[in-house]
DNA sequence: AAATTCAGCGTACACGTGTTAGCCTAAATT
DNA sequence: AATTTAGGCTAACACGTGTACGCTGAATTT
């Protein structure tokens, strides 16, 4: 039995949370939002807004939540996808850019409050992005073969570069984004390029040292 | 003849940037403080702030300029290191979290702004941060070589790694900035070499094309 | 010496903010 | 059927904000 009155609730909770979502845009962030103004968009008095949240920050770092889930979520598919074939890099620059597309409130929230005033924000953002880099570690490990710190500095490197473009891109006419994402996938290729190379030159050092 | 009138409205003026510059902090950002708190600061009444800037947007353009002209004058300095010998990348390295050290509040409102509401400030620091790419690219071209689109693109690529990791280093205590910086300096090795990594495989398709 | 300029000030206004206290009423529990 | 629970409401508060207005007095120009 969910009970009709907890539903209500969550239909209100989650009013709330599409109240803010909406609200943001090039013009707004989330730290300029008011409680008062995501209680008018959600429909209910500004004091009702308490039984639902603490405070903005406690509803902040739920859209947070919510963004990294979808971010996580694409990334499987991007696995899926690579399934049927195609290179690693060109499939997840072009999911990524569809997320930065259809979801740019998110990802600007997640960029401006990675640097904002609230630890708490900071290092829950960090989380998303640590989940998003270790994934990717582990994906160059086992699948790539490079021995673990070496996985780790490619995908922390790449990591940066792309959530980098994806700021970028935000700030780009939907017509030029290609051209960035372009870019973006070459300096993938780049790196992941200097990464082998490296780990050549290490293992020829290794051979000709025992030798 | 400069006049007395003229060197004290300099005198408040400058107290009004360092005002600003003064309460910034992890805690506050650029954009959450009030005109009043500035006037307060600088020991004058909230109405004089006019007499000086429009508003506080022309206030932080003018933080943004000073920030982009100081990193610009430790480029310069970093050419000046590199003439006695020594690595680019690590004493680049070096001098930019130097800079992050001691000018955390502008480095910051650079960050911070670069992502936020008004796109006169994204473009400001678009323009600085465009400085500093297109010096590296330069650099690139002139001194290893490089084809110019290539140059681009590594510095392109580099930048982006730099500043992100410019970014993680302002939350970090200042013992493990070394370790960042050190891992970052590997991150860039990687991507020069890839990027010859890349020339020589495009040099050596062309020769054998045209044999 | 007279006239003008202008940085800085105090007052005042209208407005939006977060948050408290207390009431209402339908759902849930007893 | 009686009681308790809890989401939503209105009213009210104290406070900080940006900015318009008009004044003052010293520096400057005429």
């Amino acid at each position: 039995m969910v009970g009709i009155r907890a539903k209500q609730k969550e239909k209100t909770r989650r009013a709330l949370i599409d109240a803010a979502l909406n609200q943001l845009s090039p013009q707004t962030t989330f730290s300029s939002l008011s409680l008062r103004e995501v209680a008018r968009e959600a429909g209910i008095a500004p004091t009702s807004f308490y039984r639902h949240f603490q405070n903005m920050d406690e509803l902040g770092l739920t859209l947070v939540d919510e963004g990294g889930l979808t971010l996580r979520q694409l990334l499987r598919q991007s696995r899926q996808r690579l399934a049927k074939g195609g290179s690693v890099i060109r499939i997840s620059i072009e999911i990524f850019m569809d997320f930065i597309s259809n979801n740019s409130s998110v990802f600007r929230l997640l960029l401006q409050e990675r640097s904002g005033t609230s630890k708490e924000f900071r290092l829950a953002i960090a989380r998303e992005i640590e989940h998003f880099k270790s994934e990717l570690a582990d994906y160059l490990h086992t699948e790539r073969q490079l021995p673990t710190d070496l996985a780790e500095i490619q995908a922390d490197a790449m990591v940066r570069v792309v959530f980098s473009a994806g700021a970028d891109a935000l700030d780009l006419p939907p017509s030029e984004r290609h051209l960035l994402a372009e870019q973006t996938i070459q300096q993938l290729r780049m790196i992941a390029q200097g990464a082998t190379s490296m780990q050549q030159a290490a293992s020829t050092d290794a051979t000709s040292a025992s030798n």
